[in-house]
DNA sequence: CCAAGATGTTATACCCGGTCAACATTTCCG
DNA sequence: CGGAAATGTTGACCGGGTATAACATCTTGG
């Protein structure tokens, strides 16, 4: 349905993104208003909010999801008689063997999670990703209406998760090396998700 | 340091608050105006943020502060060799004991909060106190400058208070007794804060 | 190929929360 | 009392976001 006019959309897409983020990065996240992203990108500001809901979903565009859809993939594909949250943790491993970028804290990571935290409205949406996050995980852990211990599992591994990058964040932050930070994220993961093993472990069902 | 000074300015804190509270609930959070606050309280729209520094401040002013008050004083006072998680789930069954308010979901608190639910900016802003508190609750676990541990622990205690509250009003809004609500709540606070403590006493400091 | 409908883009005007620099009023102190 | 300093108050303004409707461009089917 219109070949043409879909390559054109893609392609203004991703100008006014790549516009916003070398504008954010150049001058701060909250120094850049739309009016410059939308002259910059030679479009108007409503064709900016077309494709971006919020002026934060220029920076964190599905940033979260990609977890979510990780985890999600995992415990579909989990084997037999492995509980979700033992799949998730098995998930980290692998992730970890990989030295896939999802688990990497290295100095182009701290640049970007400081440029997140100097922004109040860029954390609040973050906050609000989390919460969706959560939310999404604990319909795949419990189908579609889960109950409350399936949501507070859930909100655990997010909180988890969130937690351990900010402590692997912190560590570079400090001066320690890529490999302390990951050390320090994954002893966290481990802590947190055992902690949430244990909770859920009382009800299986999963 | 002027007297009829301070009394005018606590009079017109009060004024604003309570003009505010009504316009709220007669009409939505987001459907009332601060031009229209002012206006009703006789103020200019400055003066309304003279005193409360967000809107959201006029409604949640200072809410889940006191939970952490509470946090605070019993982790303080706690006896000694008593861990301070151990201290949080005795709290608990005091204030369940004492029936406290703050543990108390009938009707009213069931309105209030989904007043708070309708609302995205009111949830966000409660998102935003509810890090506040953790990072609050982490210093007090662990002292200024907390380690990832203690604020993956705080994080979870207070992510524990806040699933089991979304429960409880849960089951009010299907129907449910305020004892069924009350035992929901109980339910989760206990499964939570056992899961925490089953990972922080690994290590045993506070 | 062209007309008609669908879809993307724009201009404009507006709303609302929040900030700033100046203004008015009160208090303090010589 | 009188002037400086502190403090409360204000109108003007900014930026994100929405609504609406006109405009441009592409697609489809006869």
């Amino acid at each position: 349905m219109g070949e043409r006019r879909e390559s054109k959309k893609r392609e203004t897409r991703q100008r006014i993104s790549d516009v916003a983020t070398e504008l954010f990065f150049a001058r701060g996240f909250d120094a850049v208003t739309l009016d410059e992203i939308a002259a910059a990108a030679d479009v108007s500001k409503m064709t900016v909010f077309n494709y971006f809901a919020r002026k934060e979903d220029l920076m964190l565009d599905r940033q979260d999801d990609l977890k979510l859809l990780f985890f999600r993939e995992a415990i579909r594909a989990r084997p037999p008689g492995q509980s979700p949250i033992a799949e998730l943790r098995a998930l980290m491993g692998r992730l970890r063997e990989q030295k896939h970028p999802f688990v990497r804290f290295d100095r182009h990571a701290a640049d970007f999670w400081r440029f997140v935290a100097a922004s109040p409205s860029l954390e609040a949406r973050l906050r609000e990703l989390n919460d969706e996050a959560a939310e999404g995980l604990a319909t795949e852990l419990a189908g579609p209406t889960p109950d409350g211990l399936a949501r507070l599992a859930a909100g655990m591994i997010v909180l988890t998760v969130r937690t351990a990058r900010q402590e692997a964040i912190r560590v570079l932050e400090r001066g320690g090396s890529v490999k302390k930070a990951s050390a320090e994220f994954f002893a966290l993961i481990d802590q947190g998700f055992a902690a949430v093993q244990g909770m859920a472990s009382s009800d299986t069902r999963g």
